[in-house]
DNA sequence: GATAAAATTTGATATTTATCAATTGCAGAC
DNA sequence: GTCTGCAATTGATAAATATCAAATTTTATC
């Protein structure tokens, strides 16, 4: 629970009040490897923060599996699309360690954001940050060459390549676990 | 003014005095042909919205002009990394016909915001709506060829293909002019 | 520790799109 | 109307990465 304090305060400070009401709409969670938190098909109705542990986030293109993004200890995470738009989410999420989550629903959080200016704020600066990440990634996926986008995981997340399988990885950087593999011998 | 109240009710619902207060803040611009808007290397200050006409956001990369999005009547449009971090854009804004663009400042909006619930509100999802857009078009550019991609666009902007010039088009749908012009002969 | 299953690597080839170069088409200025 | 310059098309070739098919290495299980 402080680690998600801490990481809320960090992105928008709260009054002790709005820190309070917002601490108690969170429900906790201790996972096994492999545990699904989010079913395909189903409507997504929690914002996710990852205490310890590791999520990934995945679906099927085409048959075969994508994962769209991978959340370690100290993130939040989401099926966004499902979640803001109360949609069935084309997402699975599962998480490949033993992990601690926890997750606060869409209405409880709809709620607070309602009754508390400041925690519609903070609602708006994570949506923001959001957006600011999805297009750094959509300018790396259409401009960096596979090898680029992998040195940059290497340096900005390097925790990920040690704990995530390859394939994980792979199709998270956009390109096929062969094509990784042969960029990783290459070194 | 009009379409530009019409459209922010759309998003989320304002009651008269917040309507009132936000519409204040809002500057209005009649532009000419390659009017700039926002120049490279400049803090963004604007939010825009274009009334009517057409608006072009663009970068360079490896020495090329990169068309990052159109903006057509009734759209809303911005830097969003650098209007939201306080950073110089990279990115320039013309506006490619005379147009009709209102815009309100960055500080404006955020006081508004501070001040009102319901205007922090209406950019939470003003921002939820474009984070929704990006991850779209992040998976349309992973995932559909250039022609999908073309096709796409033909149904649902058929405007954008009447009004903008081709090599505009191309960098926006991420493929090369000569590309499209193949694709487009082959139909 | 032996064995089965899963993950990763390696190889050969195919596909998509980019790049560079030349040509053609077209709109506005005079 | 003709000239000029930009926009678009067409052609030939190259580059990056995907795909399919094995082979090999690693990991987990009994």
């Amino acid at each position: 629970m402080e680690s998600l304090q801490k990481a809320i305060a960090a992105i928008s400070p709260l009054s002790d009040e709005g820190m309070s009401a917002f601490s108690q709409g969170w429900k906790h969670w201790s996972t096994t490897k492999d545990f699904v938190l989010l079913k395909e098909n189903t409507i997504s109705d929690y914002i996710y923060f990852i205490e310890k542990g590791v999520a990934r986030i995945y679906y099927y293109k085409n048959g075969r599996e994508i994962t769209e993004w991978i959340a370690l200890d100290g993130q939040f995470f989401l099926s966004i699309t499902s979640f803001f738009q109360r949609t069935p989410s084309y997402l699975t999420i599962q998480t490949i360690e033993p992990s601690h989550v926890y997750g606060i629903h869409h209405d409880d959080l709809m709620k607070l954001a309602g009754e508390h200016h400041e925690i519609e704020r903070l609602l708006r600066k994570m949506v923001t940050a959001s957006l600011i990440l999805s297009q750094e990634r959509m300018d790396s996926i259409q401009f960096e060459s596979a090898q680029q986008r992998y040195e940059k995981l290497l340096k900005t997340s390097p925790q990920i390549v040690q704990r995530v399988p390859l394939t994980y990885i792979a199709s998270f950087l956009g390109i096929t676990l062969e094509t990784l593999s042969r960029i990783r011998s290459q070194r």
